[in-house]
DNA sequence: CTGAAAGCGCTTACAG
DNA sequence: CTGAAAGCGCTTACAG
């Protein structure tokens, strides 16, 4: 049978109340009988129950995740950021993916009913933030992850997807090229938006071909612009994948990349590195995106008001084969 | 304030005792009492306290998934498979990576010790296999997804790696090749070994180079091979990793592949399709096996005795560009 | 079919 | 510095 604190106190010969304290290390315990209680403690390989300590406290020392899918090809880096944070601080994670759609959903907002967890850190699933900022109001501390260029009416992280267009504008500038085309992911997103608007600053196009964030679309938008007799010197395509299937369109179209037309991509996913060439791309933080939304979470736990400003992280342009430094 | 169960009691005119019942649909409620519980709940949106439910039954309905990393290229599928098996049992699902060594590892057992979950999907971080098994042995129900080769005292699932092997050969001997050159991972993994031997019973050859599991250690195997004046008609990497090195150090080389030479990869993870040329490869079905590990564990949890033989499933040959069909 | 009471394993005023 | 008691929000024999 597994110790309680009832096991502990009667051992030591002291109170329920007394192991508490030296458990949560109180100063107003005498040194010698919380030595005593501390032995007693390690010779039952005593822990006090997560369940019992939450239901006492009213918290569970728990945070949740809530992701679209696991398998995107970002998620493990960001996942990985807010593990390690969260475990380092002695929280638990509570992994939720609504990957099975409305039942999902119904499954993780009952769990939040059920107070399962203190606190949310959240990749929002498509069209949840009206519920997401539903709970937020109602008092659940969250902290959202890439704000898809939103601005939520909660704290959120972000990156410089305006700064990370016009650097791969610039980079492509300085190269020598003039004529682009950009393979945008779904207008509706926020950071598509961005990515265009700086990019377009610096570099202005009219061969703009509006898609998906999949290799297919980046494919797609390539023969298309060929297909509609367009000509250009290079490609902006919104993600990696875009530019994944961008590069195999081209290859296909007999284009030599760089020679005669350089791609640069978005994201600096693991895919990026092993295509052919490898990819030029602006590469997100995604690892320390979770961790900083993660310990802003904590420390909105801990008591502290959060802005509801979002924190923005610096993208950063990856040179490799597809598009060389001039 | 939150809604409890004595607010639904006192509201419906009842015993908590009969909203319990109710709640847990027990049937010795007379209906219309059951009914007016059922609308003072929805009235209130009353949801139970997981933490008080947990604490009273002695269990949580949470499963707890041990990794070593969060960013290896397959995690992404099993844990999708996890997390959808779970949570359609309408268990809460724990993350623990131990990306953070020693720290993380007693964070991971003090939460075991705290009953923080009832049990564990574990896919073992370096040399935690005998901590796993002393849990096991005390009561913790267990499940090792993917069990590289060892076997261990208690349930698991895994794939035919020796079968993987062989039919990687079958495919290249079908395609005319007779001269391979082997690149392993790690040679304590039972699985390398598995996937070895299954190969050379086929296609025996005694050009074999030992590696990691690393696009490194592909690249520098073919070129430790070249050095050594060997020649060879095809190359059978462990993982889809070192076949991307691989690919990379002939094309370095100027080999063409696969008419030169046909490179065969193992796992089918997403860069196998946006390698040049794409990879063909022998798939493990990773998200099957997630959901596989936390359908048995429930199934565990439900009172099921499980058997300690692994469940082995299937792996599959896919034909990509690197090694065409004949 | 229903309820009073004890219990799950902790924490936390309160009193001394 | 220490402890008895109430309370966190449920479930579950037990009795009726």
């Amino acid at each position: 049978m597994r110790a309680t604190i009832a096991d502990v106190a009667r051992q030591a010969g002291v109170s329920k109340t007394t192991v508490s304290r030296v458990l949560n290390t109180r100063t107003e315990v005498d040194p010698s009988t919380a030595a005593r209680v501390r032995e007693v403690i390690d010779a039952l390989a005593y822990v006090p129950s997560s369940g019992a300590v939450g239901l006492a406290r009213g918290s569970s020392r728990t945070i949740a995740m809530l992701t679209p899918s696991l398998t995107w090809p970002w998620m493990g880096e960001v996942l990985q950021g807010v593990a390690d944070t969260v475990e380092a601080a002695g929280y638990g994670l509570l992994l939720f993916s609504c990957n099975r759609g409305a039942d999902s959903v119904r499954h993780f907002t009952s769990q939040v009913s059920a107070r399962a967890f203190d606190g949310l850190l959240v990749i929002e699933p498509e069209n949840t933030l009206d519920t997401i900022a539903e709970m937020y109001r109602r008092g659940l501390p969250v902290v959202l992850i890439d704000d898809r260029g939103r601005h939520p009416a909660f704290p959120s992280v972000a990156t410089t997807n305006r700064e990370g267009g016009a650097s791969a504008a610039r980079h492509l500038l300085e190269s020598g090229r003039t004529r682009p085309l950009v393979l945008t992911g779904r207008r509706d997103f926020g950071c598509v938006r961005d990515r265009l608007a700086g990019f377009s600053e610096i570099l202005p196009t009219d061969l703009v071909i509006d898609g998906e964030f999949t290799e297919e679309s980046g494919r797609h938008g390539v023969e298309r612009a060929f297909a509609q007799g367009r000509s250009f010197d290079c490609v902006f395509a919104h993600n990696d994948l875009i530019a994944a299937g961008a590069l195999r369109a081209l290859r296909e179209a007999g284009r030599d990349v760089p020679d005669d037309i350089a791609v640069v991509g978005f994201d600096d996913i693991p895919i990026a590195r092993h295509t052919e060439p490898p990819l030029t791309t602006v590469r997100q933080p995604m690892r320390q995106m979770g961790e900083t939304a993660a310990r802003l979470l904590l420390a909105g736990l801990g008591g502290k008001t959060l802005s509801t400003e979002p924190v923005v992280l610096r993208t950063e342009l990856v040179v490799r084969r597809s598009a060389p430094r001039p």
